[in-house]
DNA sequence: TATGAATGAGGGTTCATTCAT
DNA sequence: CATGAATGAACCCTCATTCAT
């Protein structure tokens, strides 16, 4: 995805807006105000608004963790949280963001998006569980959705709670607690 | 909570919208035609459009499993979220609504509620954590809430999974398998 | 057509509206403003600006002068004009707004409308020019298509010069001169 | 008037885009895109919209047959729709340009110039209707006015229809009988 | 108890045009 | 000669809410 570098400053204030405000305010006119252009002037960078909202959750996601990694099971998916505590932790405005999915449901190109990105995830992260299976260093046993779901599940749910409080807990050590105990969990 | 029967018809009628539209398209104008009336009508009814926010927020916990079981430890949690499973399937249309929180977060007064209403839960749950880990049937030394994170974040995520999918798999066979599988792994 | 007093009071104010400024000029807001209610108003009363258009043509229609007139022949076709133009003496802006059609070609429901209508009134002159024939008081032999064009296109000429003149000449007396003119120039 | 060749490509893009889409979508915007260049670009060839608007009027009329023809009488006429019919055959597009006087009638620059243009048109048919009267070819007795509306009605009305129904029938031949049954109706 | 009519505030978007580069 | 970026004004339309009836 190339953006111009106006485009990521429009990205960038729509995170901040929904960060401090709320996904409710984030209206054309608030954006502009925030970048300090009239509203008109968005529209030479962006199709329209629901490009902008695509483009940031593109963009959140392109943030991912590079799946290149030599890492393998267990410290694979570990690396995978890690790296999103750091990009959370480097921007937490995005935490606010990543939980505004349902606001889009509506929206059938949304939803699609959303869905894509989400298949991919969880495809992803279900290779890993078996490699961590096959080397015995996870349960087997319990089938790979529900896998999906006792990781993914709880981790969501740290960052969401982060977000919610304000970032006034420690994210990091919080979710080493969180990766310490799933690990130990789900040892054979 | 007393709610006299047109109250009552205005939130389910709340709940089918967003259940079928998304929290977006719950607005004045639609609540109304649902209903079939015009949409002062509703104003003899509710003072606003956020104490129907609210009070459907309140309904929702209300249906709440009743905490006076004799079941303790990990049963009582079993129970909570089983009963939470025939609530849904006795009215799916609320899976979608458990997932509007993000929508009120800019709103003081929905945040309060929804807060107190997690506190509530969490204290609940950690109560029962707490004798599961005394009658040694649950392991300690996980701090109690990364145990409630791990716990109520996969069921969340089963519940939404659900709700986003259209209701489209075995809820109470998914579920089973979860608590089955959470069950098994926090075992000593 | 049924329309209420204040769906009335709009299409009028239309017709002033394009009478007086042009067709570019009707706009949500002048419309408002002219009948003295704010932009919203407008919207309990139409569903959009293109209904409103089009319930302004198809009442312009409606006042068409009754198909059900005991004349025959050319006397028919005259006394069709004739009331057409004692509708336009009556209400002189509509003359304004019989030749707006270009205006809405792109939009394909109002090219529906227009082209039915045209058809009617199509069929309609053809069947009184045929009348004329078989009675022997309008010539034979020039195909149908081509009278009605030699009759229908210097009289919409006559009334849009009227309007394009802001109602400088004598309408009644013009069009009395262009009918003897075609009634003489058809005979046999 | 003598323009630029960039000018001539300008116009010639507004009559395409007139003639595919209809007046309302002459904006800037799409006649730049409609020559691949961007919007200031324009304002390099011409003042403003306005100006491009009166061009293409003029160049439009530019094309108009030469009236220094050795016809007289209805075969001067005659000559001169046949040179429309071929300058519309040569330029299909140009049928609906033909047709957006009303568009323009607020704007009192181009009221101006298109009763200019009328009024020129109007006194070289009378000079040929008097022609016509004169050596006996054509009958007496009906105002020159009416005349003129007589022939000029039935044929803009034709050329109308055939740039609305997109060229869909056979415009020489149509317009050949229209001028023989005019020539057959104004013998005396 | 409900309605018809209205409203102020604001939504996203497009317009012709300008200006520095 | 053309562009990228921007703008003021205006567009149509929807929002939650009010008030007289």
């Amino acid at each position: 995805m190339e953006l111009t570098k106006r485009q990521n400053e429009i990205i960038d204030a729509a995170v901040r807006l929904i960060a401090r405000r709320g996904i409710q305010e984030l209206t054309i006119k608030n954006l502009a105000a925030e970048i300090g252009v009239t509203e008109p002037a968005l529209y030479r960078h962006f199709a329209n608004k629901a490009e902008i909202v695509r483009t940031m959750i593109a963009r959140f996601d392109e943030g991912s963790p590079a799946a290149n990694s030599r890492k393998k099971g267990f410290n694979a998916i570990r690396a995978f949280f890690e790296a999103r505590v750091e990009q959370l932790l480097a921007e937490p405005a995005l935490a606010n963001v990543m939980f505004c999915e349902e606001y889009f449901i509506s929206d059938p190109e949304f939803s699609e998006q959303m869905t894509a990105m989400m298949h991919r995830h969880k495809a992803w992260m279900e290779a890993r569980l078996a490699e961590g299976v096959a080397s015995g260093r996870i349960r087997s046993g319990i089938p790979s959705v529900t896998l999906f779901r006792l990781i993914v599940g709880p981790v969501r749910m740290l960052f969401k709670q982060w977000g919610m409080s304000g970032m006034k807990f420690d994210l990091r050590a919080e979710s080493g607690r969180l990766l310490d105990a799933l690990e130990l969990l789900l040892k054979p």
